[in-house]
DNA sequence: AGGTGATTGTGATATATATCAATTTATACA
DNA sequence: TGTATAAATTGATATATATCACAATCACCT
């Protein structure tokens, strides 16, 4: 972490939050002064869950890790933050308190930008408000859809959504590397590494997916969608 | 279903979301002139989900169950609906669907009223935009609650939890009346309604919880938050 | 290049949970 | 009040998943 920021300023970032969009010339400036830059290692810890939401957090580039460490010591992965995505939990407007921790899974340039800003904004600003609901109403509306998939599926199916939302929702190809361990794998889709290996073992068989601990190509996209819906 | 509204007014409701206290007396009225008033018998269907967000949901009486039709035709209970809870689903801001369904647990006098206003007034209203933002937050936090217990825990320690949703959050008691059958907290708790009985009949012979299938006396409750904690 | 530790993979086994079939109990209702 | 229907309960069994013990492989370090 260094004190130096690499980034001019907010305006004309690429990898802004769409909601950005909703603010005038000054509010931007108003985020840009409160905003703080840094550079993190893999696995370095950027969030911690439980301590206070002082600041929401934005990727500039890397890949970093959301999970939540359960009260069982088991970790819950909830999934992946990237560039253009607002990490901030719910907790921040209930409790005040991060409830998932971030860790860096690449090399992840950051800004911090402090919490109090969101909150004028929100008041002051009626469209942002707007796409500040329409956020958290997505995260919401994801939680509830995983609830629903970890408590009603089976394993294959767990395992074909974890694979269907890395090619779908993070590197948008059907060829990409595996950022996790099997392990890890194991914490999204509540299950054993173990599991997770044998699972992916059939896939293999069955000539569905391709996959070693750090690559992963799916070969039929159909029958992995149909694994996934079957439960 | 009666057009006849019997309750007078927003103002001065006494089972009026929380959130309203922020609004103007016009924006009050504004509420009133969109609102309109239907009974339900138990048993009927409120809200489908699915169908499109025209409207959120009030419980001027009574209580309602919220639950997930999951692709798989098993239903996924996610809780009661009473009086002074606004009862939306977070796909009101994403897709305007209602994301789940809700149907009369006991006869439900209701209030709805045009989501159109909501959006106009989050729009118009900051400190009405932020405490929805509050409401959708801890309505978030919850689900991730849930979906972190459900995968983590064992059978006992989601019965438990269940138990003190209901004593806790519902009832406000000890001792309630169980509205649900075996088969609903099943859909509950994630669990076939045989494993419900199985449990329910461990918790009795271990005197922390007496149970028959209308009612529920939690004997001890220390121990039940440890079942639910330990998992 | 070799050693060390972590990750992956595999088979055997244990455990948790679901399903099935049958019986009893409660509930509705004509 | 009896009868039909649904719900609760129980025991036996099947299945899914976790755990354990160990071997193989990989990654990293000096």
């Amino acid at each position: 972490m260094s004190g130096i920021n690499l980034i001019n300023s907010c305006e004309g970032c690429t990898h802004g939050w769409k909601n950005f969009e909703h603010l005038t010339k000054n509010e931007l400036q108003m985020i840009n002064a409160n905003r703080y830059e840094a550079t993190f290692k893999p696995g370095e810890v950027m969030i911690k869950q439980g301590s206070p939401t002082s600041n929401a957090l934005f990727l500039a580039s890397g890949m970093a890790k959301m999970y939540i460490e359960g009260s069982t010591g088991k970790n819950f992965i909830i999934g992946i933050a990237l560039p253009g995505m607002l990490v901030l939990g719910p907790g921040a407007f209930v409790n005040s308190r991060h409830t998932y921790s971030v860790s860096a899974i690449s090399t992840v340039q950051a800004c911090f930008i402090g919490f109090n800003i969101f909150k004028q904004l929100v008041r002051e600003n009626g469209e942002f408000a707007e796409g500040m609901i329409e956020d958290i109403s997505n995260k919401s509306l994801q939680a509830q859809h995983r609830m629903v998939n970890l408590s009603q599926k089976r394993m294959s199916g767990r395992v074909a959504d974890a694979l269907l939302y890395f090619s779908d929702e993070v590197f948008r190809s059907d060829e990409y590397d595996m950022v996790f361990s099997r392990q890890e794998l194991g914490d999204m889709t509540s299950m054993a590494k173990e599991c997770v290996v044998r699972i992916l073992k059939e896939f293999e068989d069955s000539g569905v997916v391709y996959s070693d601990s750090s690559k992963v190509r799916i070969l039929n996209k159909e029958k992995l969608v149909q694994i996934s819906e079957k439960g």
